[in-house]
RNA sequence: CGGGCCGUAGCGCAGCCUGGUUAGCGCGCCAGACUGGGGGUCUGGAGGUCGAGAGUUCGAAUCUCUCCGGCCCGACCA
């Protein structure tokens, strides 16, 4: 492709508000142009990056046996009534009403369509299957940010696979998980895979691949010396066993005139250190109230309580509620003696003697409480969230915490969905069973702005040769020289010759600014064709990631580049 | 949904507080000239419902109200 003739426009000004890297310099380079919120267009040179991470994703799920489908993104309201999922993903989905009155969503996800079409297996002897697409998904975010990483319009590869079993089931997660390391690999991005919450999608595990980076959205708690990893909602980690004195007989109550909070309490004389606290919350779980208790210097999970308490919605009470259910206003609330709500605590208080915590009555807090004696934990659940520098759960070395970009999912599902919509297959004996499924999701574009995001300097995009828009422009210094012109344009038909993907800057313009372009959007290799250098008869290549360059002779360059380009495809990563 | 900010040329912005010629600037764009290895110089030019509507006023980009859109922080988030 000729420079002169496309529609590549770079610009000098960078987006006015926008804090993510790559999503200034996606602009700046003319990758993407911002529709309204939360929707983007990708430009020419956008779309040839989109559709070389998909070619990279099809070839790694065809490697695991997957088959590719395509779906409507417009489903009726009757499938998402029969997982439940109509009410409970709320707002998050985009709905209509067609002309007949009836209810259409716009498709955020597709386990209820392929399990639709799972409804068709019949025999034990059809599964394994893993099927899959590549397609546009709709969700209605609160707050779209940060360019391509969060936005309510994109595309997703969501693959699903049913079998017969768990160990099935296992077994395609498996793969999954080694064809994702594969294809994140392969577009330039070293993952994480991480612990996570299953969250709103049910079933029994989930594996979230994130890349590192200050634009993320999500906190993760990995050790560097064991390899553990999970996000905040949730890691764990090991405590140090924490000593305590006999206590007392009974609690005992004593004045804390203004005393509100944790700190305030540790700081008074006669108080107690956050960690010989009990923090007392109360949240309503699907409407009912709720105790929740962790230690003075532990912080909440909110998920972890989701999770844990398997509750669809959850809020904190608001005082008058807490006043409604303990009788007293924060800052003194306690769980001794309370008969009737539930009581959710975490383990770090378990066996735990000479307590403080809040007395249910205005200015007043109780001493030497004994967990074990004087509370009625209903439940004992993981609550509490990480901090950095807490010992690893598996090795004990401290715990680093680090924001990261979540650019692929995946879940065991278990039969939650086949069950609803169906899809169940004869088994060896003759029983019916429900097909155990898994989910696995890849966010396209997102994918792309973590590699920028990744993979750029002061003075542009770095693209790994895979996903390139292009893998090398030649630039031509004086375009109106026919000598340059002829001898730029005989190594880029070269290289077009030998298949390489190859753009020719031959753009009247100065050149400084096809260097500043160049370095902008990204080619790994640029051949820099001027008068200089050809009166000796050469060239030059210049990498853009190391910024290196060299002078090579004219007749050779566009054999060099194409080895060497060629040479830098057949990698092929290991898992 | 709460808090903050912003809509003026393709992009980035000034003007608004204190209403008053023909609404400016930089970049980009068009024509021409000089130029030609890291966003060059000069000359000439095109390009605007000042987000929309209503109001106040002799007069509104500017003041008031309503609405729409966008960004950032938080809440939320498969």
């Amino acid at each position: 492709m000729r420079w002169s003739e496309s529609f590549l426009p770079t610009l000098r000004d960078e987006p006015a508000d926008a804090e993510a890297v790559s999503h200034k310099l996606l602009v700046r380079a003319g990758f993407v142009r911002q529709l309204m919120s939360g929707a983007y267009s990708l430009l020419p040179l956008g779309q040839r990056v989109w559709l070389k991470v998909v070619a990279i994703v099809r070839h790694e799920m065809g490697a695991i046996g997957a088959q590719e489908f395509r779906l409507p993104a417009l489903h009726p309201a009757e499938l998402w009534q029969r997982s439940g999922r109509w009410t409970s993903v709320g707002e998050e989905m985009f709905r209509l009403v067609d002309r007949k009155g009836a209810d259409i969503a716009l498709g955020m996800t597709h386990e209820e369509v392929f399990a639709a079409i799972a409804t068709e297996l019949r025999s034990y002897k059809q599964l394994p299957q893993i099927w899959y697409q590549i397609q546009t998904k709709f969700r209605d975010e609160p707050r779209p940010k940060s360019g391509l990483l969060r936005v309510r319009e994109f595309t997703m590869k969501d693959s699903y696979s049913f079998d017969l079993d768990a160990s099935g089931l296992d077994r395609a997660f498996q793969r999954h998980f080694e064809a994702y390391r594969r294809i994140f690999l392969r577009c330039g991005l070293d993952t994480l895979a991480v612990e996570a919450s299953v969250g709103a999608m049910g079933g029994s595990a989930s594996i979230e691949f994130m890349v590192p980076s200050a634009a993320g959205e999500d906190r993760i708690a990995c050790c560097g010396s064991c390899g553990y990893a999970a996000n905040v909602e949730k890691a764990t980690s090991a405590l140090p066993a924490q000593s305590d004195g006999p206590g007392l007989a009974a609690p005992e109550p004593f004045a804390t005139p203004g005393v509100r909070t944790i700190e305030a309490l540790a700081r008074m004389s006669g108080g107690a250190p956050a960690e010989r606290q009990i923090k007392t919350l109360v949240y309503l779980l699907d409407g009912t109230p709720a105790l929740v208790l962790l230690r003075g210097d532990h912080a909440l999970s909110e998920q972890k309580l989701l999770d844990g308490t398997g509750a669809r919605e959850l809020r904190p009470a608001s005082e008058a509620e807490i006043r409604a259910a303990l009788g007293a206003g924060p800052g003194s609330l306690g769980a001794v003696g309370v008969q009737r709500l539930q009581i959710l605590a975490d383990p770090a208080l378990e066996s735990r003697r000479d307590m403080v915590t809040g007395a249910n009555r205005d200015d007043f807090h109780l001493r030497g409480v004994d967990v074990a004696r004087d509370l009625r934990v209903s439940r004992w659940l993981d609550l509490r969230e990480v901090k950095a520098g807490e010992p690893c759960p598996m090795c004990d070395a401290p715990l680093k915490i680090e924001i990261s970009i979540e650019v692929g999912h995946i879940f065991k599902l278990g039969t939650r969905y086949s069950e609803a919509l169906g899809a169940q297959v004869l088994d060896e004996a003759g029983a019916s069973r429900p097909i155990v499924m898994g989910s696995y999701g890849i966010g396209i574009e997102r994918a792309m702005a973590a590699v920028v995001e990744r993979c750029h300097d002061a003075d542009g995009i770095v693209w790994p040769l895979a996903i390139a828009p292009f893998e090398a422009v030649v630039t031509v210094v004086n375009p109106k020289q026919p000598a340059t012109s002829d001898a730029a344009g005989a190594i880029y038909d070269a290289l077009r010759a030998q298949g390489i993907d190859v753009l020719l800057d031959d753009r009247d313009e100065r050149p400084g600014v096809k260097f500043k372009d160049a370095d902008l959007i990204g080619f790994p290799y640029r051949i820099t064709v001027g008068p200089k250098g050809l009166e000796e008869g050469k060239v030059e290549i210049t990498r853009r990631k190391t910024k290196s360059s060299h002078s090579i002779d004219v007749r050779k360059a566009a054999d060099a580049v194409a080895e060497s380009i060629l040479e830098e495809r057949s990698f092929s990563p290991g898992v």
